[in-house]
DNA sequence: CCCTGATTCGC
DNA sequence: GCGAATCAGG
């Protein structure tokens, strides 16, 4: 793919309107992000200010090593890996789970507001879903709840999360629909 | 880890 | 001019 005014045109749309790099290559297919901000760059816009030529005040030199310096490194002083730490809660005869009170229980949206498309991809992630447990939870893992907090049949979705998102693709389908989709859908 | 943009430099 | 590799920051 080369850069022909269409697609420049639409790299300087989309670059305008505060589109990161990745979504602009995306969106142009046939090339990678780097090539976005390369071409951004030489267009001299690479500055995300329109009007007159700024002030550039300091540039300060980046010095770069020139050569490539693929040596070895990385020390690696072994990590601790996380330990229990905390002994508290011993199991206590017929103790289940104290469930916190549970009253917000997140979203789950009543099954008549779900776009069926989005719903149907929940259930079918929910069979792939990693099962986590609440400590193996982290970002970039989907803390979407499946199941009853009062049960032992309870588990998070675990799987990749959006970037920013706290769920994964299919969740975040389900939990942030367009206030829109939502009134034309109810009943 | 994943993602952002910034830079350099061989092609 | 192009963009992969790499850097630097979130």
């Amino acid at each position: 793919m080369s850069w022909t005014d269409d697609r420049v045109e639409v790299l300087k749309k989309m670059w305008g309107e505060g589109k990161s790099a990745s979504q602009i290559a995306k969106e142009l297919g046939g090339v990678t992000r780097n090539a976005v901000i390369g071409k951004v760059h030489r267009l001299g816009l690479s500055n995300r200010s329109g009007g007159a030529s700024a002030a550039k005040a300091a540039p300060a030199a980046k010095a770069k090593p020139a050569a490539k310096p693929k040596a070895a490194e990385k020390p690696k002083p072994a990590e601790p890996e996380a330990k229990p730490a905390a002994p508290v809660n011993k199991p206590i005869g017929r103790t289940k789970l104290i469930v916190t009170a549970g009253q917000p229980l997140p979203p789950q949206p009543s099954a008549n507001e779900i776009s069926p498309e989005a719903l149907a991809s929940v259930r079918e992630v929910e069979k792939k879903a990693k099962k986590l447990s609440v400590m193996e939870l982290t970002e970039r893992t989907c803390k979407w709840p499946v199941g009853d907090p009062a049960t032992e049949d309870f588990w998070f979705c675990g799987l990749p999360a959006q970037q920013g998102k706290p769920y994964c693709e299919a969740h975040v389908g389900v939990a942030f629909q367009p206030m829109s989709a939502r009134r034309d859908r109810r009943r």
